[in-house]
Order: C-alpha cells, then structure tokens, then sequence
DNA sequence: AATAAAATATGAACAGTGTTCATATTAATA
DNA sequence: TATTAATATGAACACTGTTCATATTTTATT
C-alpha cells in the first residue's frame, strides 16, 4: 500500500527510445483493459505488467507508482473532455438561444461520456483517489474550463462580476458533471428522463443570469 | 486485498453480552477516529484492533471485513440524516412559501453536515466504495429519502405523475448533496456564496413545477 | 463449589499486495 | 570490436486484510 507522497511526477522517466513509447503505450492500454475489466483496486501491477509483456521493474520506470498510470490515463480523457467543451464555447456559441445552448453542450457531454467506453471505469476509479479536498484535487482541466466558462458567462451578461460568474460556472460545471454520471447508471428510459430534466434546471437557472442576452 | 463478495452480513455475529456491545463500539469509535486522521485505505486492521485494545481476530467477529466498520458508522449518519429530512417534511412543511422551505432545507443540511465532525471522512470513504453502480450501492436511505420527497412534491402539485415527481426528487437530493459536499471543502466565503447560490438554483427549478403552489 | 460445555478472544501464520534494487541485457559510442 | 551508458528484469522486501487453531473467559450442570 503506497504512502501519501507530497507531489510525484507524474513519470518517472522520459521515454527516449521509440520501443520505450511503443511500452508506455502498451502499459496503458494493458492497464486501461484490466481497469475495465475487473476495476482498478482489483488490477494488480503485476497483472498490468503480464499483459503488457513487460516485468513490473518496467512498469516502475515509467510510472512512479500504480496511481500515476490511472492519471495519465485520466489526463487524456480531462483533455479530449476540455476540447469538447472549448468545440462548444466558440464566439459564435454566444449568439444562440439559451434553450438550443443547454441542448447542445448537455447532449455532447452526454454523447462523449456514452461514447468513450474507456472514459466510466478510469473516471469512476479516479474520484476515489482525489478523497482529500476535492478543490485541490480537482484536475487541471476541470478548473480550465470553469475559468472558461465564467468567461463566456460575463461575455453575455458584463453584468456580472468575476465573483458571481465564477460561481455559476462552477455549480454549471459540478451539476451538469454529477447529473450525467448519475444518469450513466439508469436505464435507457430513466436515462432520457434524466437528461431532459438536467436540461430543464439549468435552462430555469441560467435565464435568471442569461435569460434576456440569450433569446 | 479482499475480493467482491456476492452479499456478505454487516455482522458476523450479533454481540449478546453487553461486554461484546461495548467492545463493538469501541471498535467503532477507534475506526472512526483513524477514518477521520488518516483516512480509510490508510487505517490499517491492526491499528483499529490497537486503539480498540482488541486483537485484530476479535475484529473479524464482529465484522466480516474492514468495508463492513466503514459501512456500519455510514448507517449511523445516514439515519440521522434521514430524520433531519423527515423532520423538515412534515405536513405543516407544505404550507411554507416555496423560498423559505428551499432556505430552511439547504440551511439544515448545511449544517448537519458542518456540525457532525465524522461525518465528512466517513461519507467521503464510503462514496469510494460505492463505485460499481451508485444506484445499486445508493442507501436505503438516500432511496426512502427521494421517495418521501417524491410524495411530497406530488402533494403539493398533483398534476406531476408519478415518474416526473421522482426525478424531480432524485434531482433535487443529488444536486443539493453534491453542492452542499463541494462547499465543504471551500473558503468560509466561497462557502457562503456557493450556499446562497445553491438556493438559487433550486428556487429557479422548483419554480416551475411549485411555483403557483407554494407562495 | 467444582466441573463440563459453550462462547468468546487471541495473535501467529497465510496469501497476496505495491514497490525496490542488485543484476542481466540491450543499445550507443569510441 | 570494446567500452560505456541506458534499459529491462524478477526475486526479495515490507506491509496488507484475513483466517483459524489455540487459550481464555463465561455460562450451565452436577
């Protein structure tokens, strides 16, 4: 069982060789495969390591401990979940209606989430690891795109302060996140009900900020 | 490590002399103790075994593993919480305005939630281990608490059927839960501000379906 | 009160984990 | 080709959750 470290890099070692990208790929695809498959507490490293064709002394090269590679794993689902957001943010975004707004951005994130058959097991494993202070814990791109969309709030509405709009990204961001994940657990039927009413809070929401900018 | 077990008792054996009752809740206030200091996959058998001034066998008497401590103090807060929900919705709860019952519910648990000092290391662990599912591994009483919130909004506006007044309620119990969770681990004023907010939100939803009914 | 039987407590032993590091192998350089 | 640096290996280590034969304590019986 691994102790709190204060800050690991994320790697261990630069791969600088091609054949070492080829395992690095290798080992994170093997472990992506195993967290499928059986969750990432049940995934040994030794599995990981038998399944890359590697020894597990390889896997240590790399990754300075099993956690680091659910992060990477996690980093390139945070980034491909990021561009969609900034896909959906472009100036042009702001001249939308409110409803075809909400409509767009929660039918994508809902598409991308079902889409990505890796993305539930490595996101589900990752909030377990990021117990202590979820602030601290929040990765990266989440923050970017709170920042961002608080942006694109105050853009529509300059009446709002850097403050409160930081606020409504924010509760935009953690709701519209934990209202998809929960429906990722429901059947079809509750699933569609599901994601119609998400659309329905944050329309009713953000008409209070955006109603008379945004049709 | 222990393997996914089918559906194992939260105890082992009932303790029917009252030196075992005590023994059990020494054991408990130790693991909860440790949970809080260090965290659960931190805490080692031994050392609740340690504090309890037990041997790490009279654990497993009691409790099939070390999931089933976490789960037995997750029970003791989960009634707890479901009597403040109860207490908030009784009959005389439905002839509030719909601004003051949405203040007086969030303020509750808010509250509840800052004045119970284990309250957080316990639900933050148990939400880990809740992975495979959250419907299946949601509580019985997060489930009785959407239901009675369910009929509770049915009562007040008898036009919603059945389903819509059940995700309306599923909604409303994880968006609030979720909110009030994340202002936990902000500044006193981002608190404040996500708190008020939090409100607002709700107000903005529930509107639409209580609106003309309450106040 | 003494004894037998049942219930309960114990912790060394077991099987398995994440991680390390001296050693062997491969690649780069001279 | 010989030398040196980089990379790969897996047995060994420290630690975990859990078990179970054994010792102790409580209860029942004589």
């Amino acid at each position: 069982m691994s102790v709190k470290k204060s800050r690991s890099p994320s790697m261990r070692r630069q791969p600088q060789q091609t054949r070492s990208q080829e395992r690095v790929n290798h080992i994170l695809t093997a472990a992506e495969e195993l967290f499928m498959e059986v969750g990432y507490e049940q995934t040994t490293t030794r599995a990981i390591a038998a399944r890359a064709k590697v020894a597990v002394g390889t896997l240590y090269q790399f990754f300075p401990d099993k956690e680091a590679i659910l992060k990477a794993l996690a980093t390139r689902y945070f980034q491909a979940e990021y561009q969609l957001f900034a896909a959906l943010h472009t100036p042009e975004a702001e001249s939308l209606s409110l409803g075809d707004y909400v409509d767009r951005v929660i039918d994508a994130f809902d598409h991308f989430m079902n889409s990505q058959p890796g993305y539930r097991a490595v996101y589900e494993q990752l909030l377990n690891l990021m117990t202590y202070s979820a602030v601290e814990a929040m990765d990266d791109y989440e923050y970017r795109i709170v920042d961002e969309l608080a942006a694109f709030f105050a853009r529509l509405n300059p009446d709002l302060n850097a403050e409160k709009s930081q606020t409504i990204a924010l509760i935009v961001v953690k709701v519209v996140g934990d209202l998809l994940w929960l429906s990722a657990s429901q059947t079809p039927a509750q699933q569609r009900s599901l994601i119609a009413e998400t659309k329905v809070l944050m329309l009713s929401y953000l008409d209070r900020y955006l109603g008379d900018r945004m049709g």
